[in-house]
DNA sequence: GGCACCTAGTTCCCATCGGGAACTATACTT
DNA sequence: AAGTATAGTTCCCGATGGGAACTAGGTGCC
């Protein structure tokens, strides 16, 4: 039982109150998290580095964000006890995977943002 | 000036802070948008019949759910004064156009989800 | 030694958001 | 007059997100 198989956990349905997909869709369908694991997709990346890509994220949530990821096994969080002190973090496989469909979603996004109502555009 | 051309509206970087596109992905990289939008891919539905498929989604917060992609053009509501008042909620263009990459998402979701750490899945 | 600097956070406070439960409005049915 | 149905609104409260300031371990500078 090292991998259930798909009914083990109920019937995989993110429209299910009850069904994990629920929370995996409630932890993707982020803002911060959709940017981050973008970040982390051409290489491991330093907290600071994070920080300086996701502009406007303050380090409480840039910290809550990160560890949210890790605990669901999508980035690894490494640290190096170097001079100054020095954490990376990286993507898992999953993590890698879960990229796909969120940047499709960020390009969709930037394409797309002359469609909406010119109001919401300040600069439109 | 109908509609601008991709350079009127700032540099299209869903990474920075200022530009509009941040604020569409904190509209669409959200849990119940997401499903909201997956809902009425099929065809309009019916306050009470997409709360029914939200499950778990409070009256509260569908309502303000569906305002904003209505404000963002994502969706349109129709009144319809009959015998026990009748509200049609229904995709645009632009909203049928979303729900791809949110369908990808969603799906990627379904999919994956016996890949994330079994401690998180509750009946794993 | 003392002070500023660097990285990676943490802590505090407050405004907004999300969630549950109950209530409202309008109109028809019995 | 009471009950049913639809589409919400209102109230309360805990969780989340955001800004600003502060902390901790260690280095280099004077």
């Amino acid at each position: 039982m090292t991998h259930a198989p798909t009914e083990a956990c109920g019937p995989r349905d993110v429209y299910a109150a009850a069904c994990p997909c629920r929370d995996m869709l409630d932890l993707l369908a982020n803002k911060w998290s959709a940017l981050a694991l973008g970040a982390l997709e051409e290489g491991p990346r330093r907290f600071g580095e994070i920080r300086a890509r996701l502009q406007g994220i303050s380090p409480k949530v840039l910290t809550h964000t990160l560890r949210r990821l890790e605990e669901h096994g999508l980035i690894d969080r490494t640290i190096y006890p170097a001079v100054p002190l020095h954490v990376e973090y990286s993507l898992t496989p999953l993590g890698h995977d879960a990229c796909e469909p969120l940047a499709q979603l960020r390009d969709w996004v930037e394409v797309n943002i002359d469609r909406f109502p010119k109001v919401l555009l300040p600069a439109g």
